[in-house]
RNA sequence: CAGGGCGUAGCUCAGCUUGGUAGAGCGGCGGCUUUGGGAGUCGCAGGUCGCAGGUUCGAAUCCUGUCGCCCUGACCA
């Protein structure tokens, strides 16, 4: 028996999506990625093939956030994919931290093989790296076109691929082959290049919360949780369905390290020779994995209007042959009436679909995709000069009659609508499973999880607490090795997280000063 | 990388314990009947059972190895 005969006889809601997220939250996630035809898996282990539907919203995240990044003064350049072994070996905790987990390239030539099958000959000299991440490919090449104060700042941001060899891939999270952008910059001074890493955590915060409607959390990484090499590491940290946290983007302060191993040097205005002050920063095709586990429910995906591939999906109702024409030049002028009309800084995209499919099959491969509005045409709305219109954000049956022109006029602030509620939702998602804790048998009571057998999924998880912290690396380890619960951030005032945030207090765990609560959970 | 599960048709899986010429449902294609909601019906196509060895007269089934995928963990964007 299929699950969702299953659901049928236990009279529970059918559900586009099986397991429901409270039934298996990870087999559901893949479900979704799936059937909103996402992403597939690729013969090559560890890597996924990105669909259209999928690919489409990640070009709407580089559109966006390339935006953000000319706007603040930044220019896009390409460098290498492969990196020399010799120049990844020259920043110690940079090695450290990449060097388990680096492809490298050790041959250039393909020969036959005494069996049939080809070899690898022509063996290199010295091996070369893929690329994990650019510093030290940009750092080489930041030398060279730094030699003045004049040629400061700079400010260069890449769009490319990057290869880690993890242990443990899930689409779009954590895959062996991702996309990302990775800004590099090199400063003067210091205060301008932490200036610059605060700047570009406000860009990404302000991003994923007005374009990808997923509320994070700004702020600064544990010692333990550091980049490799950086002097600070800032984040910006959100919370899924499963009530994990999700890093969806960072911000490097890295001081003078990467510019001594490099000799990114300049003279200033006296004469003196200067290390830069570095920078780099980045998000990468793990925010749709975010933004999947922010919005998709038990009927798929949810496409946040802002970056949706297409922003109103038309059905046109055709089996009556005779209505057929008419239909169809009804459905023409809605497209071009469409046509005039701006949202989120693109002309509202519409997908016509005209495929000879049951309506039921159509109507739910576009619910599983996420399409923020479905509008169904057929004679009846003809007739009338109205639409149809469901909202991904109502029940499938929930749907509206509206005169054509009236729809036309208020599309964009239909779709604005949507996107709002989307960000208030998770917003209050967040709220509700965020708690402030004082002692430490509250924490570990809370942080406790059920035993479970070795192959069973994992209960949904707990959510975040906020609660104060002397800082100490190894109480942080302690607890992590205890409930697999870890410092997410320690959160930049302002932002409301609890009702004294950001205020002094005590440690719960050693009763020792903490200058502020911080954010504990399981993350991704 | 450790523990667990699993590789059989495009997809989900049954068959394996007790070896004897490969099955179902969904999906696909074609009919008919339908149609504002994941329809019904008839027919057709589709698999050297992950790969490599071994045992055997005979292997999807037993044994060994190997590769891959999924789950839990450690590592990490």
């Amino acid at each position: 028996m299929s699950q969702q005969q299953k659901q049928k006889q236990q009279g529970k809601p059918k559900t586009a999506i099986t397991p429901t997220r409270e039934e298996n939250y990870a087999e559901w996630y893949q479900q979704v990625v799936k059937s909103a035809d996402l992403a597939e898996t690729s013969p090559v282990r560890g890597c996924m093939v990105i669909k259209p539907w999928g690919y489409a919203i990640w070009e709407n995240v580089q559109r966006g956030l390339d935006g953000m990044f000319k706007a603040t003064g930044h220019k896009n350049a390409y460098f290498p994919l492969f990196i020399p072994l010799s120049f990844l070996e020259k920043e110690a905790e940079h090695v450290d931290g990449f060097a388990k987990e680096c492809a490298v390239v050790t041959h250039h030539r393909l020969e036959a093989g005494p069996d049939g099958g080809l070899v690898p000959a022509g063996k290199l000299e010295e091996p070369l790296v893929v690329r994990p991440t650019s510093e030290m490919i940009i750092g080489a090449t930041f030398a060279k076109w730094v030699q003045s104060h004049r040629d400061l700042p700079l400010l260069i941001n890449q769009w490319a691929n990057v290869v880690r060899w993890e242990m443990r891939t899930r689409m779009f999270l954590r895959t062996t082959e991702f996309l990302w952008q990775e800004g590099h910059t090199a400063h003067a001074t210091d205060e301008e290049a932490k200036a610059e890493t605060m700047q570009m955590l406000d860009v990404y915060a302000d991003f994923a919360e007005n374009w990808l409607a997923m509320p994070v959390i700004r702020g600064e990484k544990t010692e333990g949780e550091r980049f490799p090499g950086a002097v600070e590491t800032w984040c910006i940290e959100s919370m899924m369905q499963d009530r994990k946290a999700l890093q969806a983007g960072t911000s490097h302060f890295l001081g003078q390290n990467f510019a001594k191993a490099q000799e990114i040097q300049f003279q200033d205005d006296e004469g003196n020779r200067e290390f830069c002050w570095t920078t780099s920063w980045g998000v990468s095709t793990r925010l749709i994995g975010g933004t999947i586990m922010t919005h998709a429910d038990d009927d798929g995906m949810f496409c946040p209007p802002m970056v949706a591939p297409a922003h109103i999906v038309i059905q046109p109702v055709l089996h009556k042959p005779e209505a057929k024409d008419e239909v169809m030049a009804f459905c023409d002028k809605i497209i071009e009436a469409l046509k005039t009309k701006v949202y989120g800084g693109r002309v509202i995209e519409v997908e016509y679909d005209t495929r000879d499919l049951r309506g039921g099959d159509k109507t739910w491969q576009w619910i599983k995709r996420g399409a923020p509005i479905r509008l169904e045409v057929g004679p009846r709305d003809v007739a009338e000069g109205n639409v149809f219109m469901a909202r991904r954000d109502k029940g499938p049956k929930d749907k509206q009659s509206l005169k054509l022109e009236d729809f036309v006029e208020r599309a964009a602030d239909i779709l604005q609508e949507i996107q709002d509620g989307l960000l208030a939702r998770a917003k209050a998602f967040r709220k509700a499973n965020t708690h402030v804790i004082d002692t430490e048998e509250a924490f570990y009571e809370f942080f406790k999880t059920p035993e479970t057998a070795d192959n069973e999924t994992a209960p949904i998880h707990a959510g975040f607490v906020m609660a104060h912290f002397n800082g100490d690396p190894k109480l942080e380890e302690r607890i992590k090795n205890d409930l697999a619960v870890t410092v997410r951030c320690i959160p930049l005032d302002g932002q409301k997280l609890c009702d004294d945030q950001g205020r002094p207090g005590t440690c719960p765990f050693t009763g020792e000063p903490s200058a502020k609560r911080v954010v504990w959970a399981k993350s991704y």
